[in-house]
DNA sequence: TATAAATAGGATAAATTTGTCCGAAATAAA
DNA sequence: TTTATTTCGGACAAATTTATCCTATTTATA
């Protein structure tokens, strides 16, 4: 469903969150521990999610990754799969068609549209903050 | 969300259906310029449609890939994608864990599951017989 | 100011997916 | 039986994704 990146950003977006409740900032290694990722290529994603205004970074000596407590709240999920992945998983063509739409669509393009509004709303209504919070009270999990 | 080979895969499926239906055995050559797809790949993605029951394979001279017409109506997509990408779509954690389930899941686990149901759900219950008839009758393209 | 600690970012490598090429095997028709 | 045609299948190549490594830059503290 979505690339390997973009489940290690959701991943790593979710634990800097329980960190930051905490007034914790977190390094890469912690982060990739946490997650089960690998360190280096976390550190990358990190990047990609401080440029889309997703997590904050703090450099040099007590620096690393944090999110502003008051803003866990309103990121949602669809923010970080946007700044990993794009937004073709719920707006692109299902076969690929370039130009495809209700004049023109694939022979799936039906179909797959209640199941990719369905995907995207849900991704648009998920906030960091809940699945934060989940994970903070045991409910669900980060690795195995 | 499928893989490109996935992708080449259904449509491939979806012109040897319509081709079947008027008696006509098709090329790998001709697929691909019906499908707009690369020629050598797709003969490989037919292999395993072949392997898989999806369609049948005629060799020698006057052969080429067809559908028994009987049988257009009881396949459905999930054997074509399950035939390529394996079941890991609407199987698989949303986020990779190896093993998430009820007891142990993943931050995203229940949001995901009504969408992986659905998407199971509509791939399990269409055919290839309608695919191909809202082809035939130009409801939908399988190019452009 | 010097030092240590930390992110940023470029270069590179490994793995996977996508795509190509060519010879072997099979088969219909001459 | 020979020939032309066609799928099969293995080897190879290109592109993309995943992953690693190393240096530069930044910054808090001593």
């Amino acid at each position: 469903m979505f690339s390997k990146a973009c489940e290690y950003g959701i991943k790593a977006a979710i634990f800097i969150a329980t960190q930051s409740y905490e007034g914790k900032r977190v390094s890469p290694k912690e982060i990739a521990q946490e997650i089960d990722s690998p360190q280096a290529f976390t550190a990358k994603i990190l990047q990609a999610l401080v440029k889309n205004d997703v997590v904050s970074s703090v450099k040099g000596a007590y620096g690393g990754f944090e999110i502003d407590r008051n803003q866990i709240a309103s990121i949602k999920l669809s923010q970080i799969v946007n700044a990993i992945d794009g937004d073709t998983i719920y707006n692109g063509c299902g076969l690929g068609l370039h130009a495809c739409d209700e004049a023109h669509p694939c022979p799936v393009h039906d179909k797959f549209k209640a199941i990719r509004t369905d995907l995207k709303h849900m991704l648009e209504n998920t906030s960091l903050e809940e699945l934060a919070l989940n994970i903070k009270s045991g409910e669900s999990f980060l690795k195995i």
